[in-house]
RNA sequence: GCCCCCAUCGUCUAGAGGCCUAGGACGCCACCCUUUCAAGGUGGAGAUCAGGGGUUCGAAUCCCCUUGGGGGCACCA
């Protein structure tokens, strides 16, 4: 195993994100290629915003994608694994405490007793005078005295890290050389609130340090972050890590996707039936290419091929059109038994909406896998397709029964003559192969196309106009469930004619 | 406002000075296949490589400027 250490540090402040799945991925992908460690980090110190739920559904989520990591917890209630634990930051509170401790004797850092309001007026002076918001330095000016007599007055204070004068430059794996002036960085940042807490900055420096994290890949929005985060490993005494920031993914309208603007949370594409290998492919092929022309790869496949070279540098805008036609693609290469097992669930959510009778057998699903796999976008879009199979009384609109080219009484017609033929066909051999020459023989002797004789069955048959092939779907149905719903139509088409 | 990043078909991208009169994929259009819908096959439209200057025998590729877009500037992460 190599040194090289990455982590997905996700804040359980919301459900799985897209963009979060995406830089677990990248990282996942990268520890994978170069037989590093990939570890998961939970940045819980937003204790207002962070629940047990948002825990679960992002870990859940990310396993179920397959995205496996070699430490951190496994569940929201659950142990951590690995050597370099807690993976909780509210759990590794003591340490963040002693690293404060420690920039506060050397003066790195030291207590701000600005009030809100003191603060909120500091930067209404600042957008009045058209400036950048920065903090004054106020508190950083109080001698060691002042500092003391402050401290037994208000009780609590936050505390902020001391931004000297300076440039900041680094490497960043995937743009090259940045360069900051620490001037811009808006002056002395906040590292611990007033109520002790730590914040963001402060904690996945003390955490990638002490973790040991070799590269830190994340999203494009934390490039302006960096170089606070490299000014504090510097005076925490430890090395900076190597950077790669991730192009971001975008809305349609090309600003940062946003729940507003985009569907962004895993579920929801599980939910409606977008599978793993799919989500996986098309994620790792935004802001990423293998440098040829493969496209439909396995997480194993991208993992061989992945680097931070063929990394784009400009933002990706989601193109959930793209991502379905994976979907479709991956969905056709899927072992029956596999298929069978992932579309169950749907069928039993369409049961419990009622939207159908009942949930049927794995076994009934296994014999339709040849006439749907290929109609198949999305694992949602089955209840659509053939759902018609487990209704017990379909109810068709007359009108949609006849065919462009047909009138009433033709399709009346039509189907007496077709259920006749149908149901000369016995039951044992109620077969396609069986059933379609006849009927094509009757379309031919009464001098109908056979396309508005089949589409005036199958409508009749399965209340839509799109289905798969129609015998197979007639034997789907059984004999006598399509010969009962041909004598409905019949009936509809009699009181809809008068 | 300040700082930083980015810029190839509508979208995702290939491209690391000549192989590019710019390739692939999604989407779109047409045709083929065909009982509908898909799938599949074939073909097509679609990018003067944001614009302008350089450098070079030669630039989508290097440099500069302009324009445009995005991100960040919290006691959120």
């Amino acid at each position: 195993m190599s040194d090289i250490r990455v982590r997905i540090a996700p804040s359980p402040t919301g459900p799985l994100h897209v963009g979060t799945a995406r830089t677990a991925l990248f990282n996942a992908l990268y520890a994978r290629h170069t037989g590093g460690t990939f570890f998961l980090r939970l940045e819980d110190t937003d204790v207002a915003r962070s629940t047990l739920a948002f825990e679960t559904d992002i870990l859940t989520g990310l396993h179920w994608l397959g995205i496996s990591w070699d430490e951190g917890p496994d569940t929201a209630d659950g142990a951590d694994r690995g050597p370099y634990g807690p993976y909780r930051q509210m759990q590794r509170l003591e340490l963040y405490k002693s690293a404060v401790e420690d920039l506060l004797a050397r003066d790195l850092a030291y207590l701000c007793f600005c009030t809100a309001a003191e603060l909120d007026a500091d930067r209404k002076a600042q957008e009045a005078a058209r400036l950048p918001p920065r903090y004054v330095g106020r508190c950083g000016l109080l001698t060691a005295d002042e500092r003391a007599s402050r401290s037994a007055a208000a009780g609590s204070a936050a505390i902020r890290f001391r931004v000297r004068p300076g440039i900041v430059a680094f490497e960043d794996a995937v743009r090259g050389p940045v360069e900051f002036d620490t001037s811009n960085l808006g002056g002395d940042f906040v590292i611990v609130r007033g109520d002790g807490t730590p914040l963001y900055h402060f904690t996945v420096v003390v955490d990638d340090a002490a973790m040991k994290v070799s590269h830190v890949i994340r999203g494009e929005d934390h490039l302006s972050n960096t170089p606070k985060h490299i000014l504090l490993f510097r005076a925490l005494g430890h090395p900076v890590p190597t950077f790669a920031h991730l192009p971001l993914i975008l809305n349609p309208d090309r600003t940062k996707m946003s729940k507003r603007k985009s569907q962004t949370a895993i579920s929801d594409y599980i939910a409606e039936g977008f599978i793993r290998e799919a989500i996986v492919n098309y994620l790792a092929l935004l802001g990423w290419s293998t440098g040829t022309e493969e496209e439909i790869l396995s997480f194993e496949e991208i993992a061989a091929r992945f680097d931070l070279d063929h990394v784009q540098k400009g933002g990706a805008v989601f193109d959930r059109e793209r991502l379905e036609w994976l979907n479709g693609q991956w969905i056709r290469r899927l072992a029956d038994e596999d298929l069978v097992t992932r579309l169950l669930p749907f069928l039993e959510a369409d049961h419990v909406a009622g939207r159908i009778d009942r949930t049927p057998t794995a076994e009934e699903i296994r014999i339709l896998l040849p006439m749907i796999r290929e109609r198949l976008p999305i694992l949602g879009a089955v209840g659509d397709l053939i759902g018609f199979l487990w209704i017990d009384r379909l109810t068709v609109d007359p009108a949609t029964i006849v065919p462009k080219r047909w009138d009433i009484a033709t399709t009346r017609d039509g189907l007496h003559a077709a259920r006749a033929v149908i149901a000369e066909t016995g039951a044992v051999s109620f077969e396609a192969d069986e059933l379609e020459p006849p009927l094509r023989a009757l379309a031919e002797a009464r001098g109908w196309k056979a396309g508005d004789l089949f589409m005036a069955i199958r409508v009749a048959v399965t209340g839509r106009t799109a289905t798969p092939p129609l015998f197979d779907t007639l034997v789907a149905l059984g004999r006598d469930r399509a010969l009962q719903r041909l004598d409905a139509a019949i009936d509809a088409l009699a009181s809809a004619s008068g």
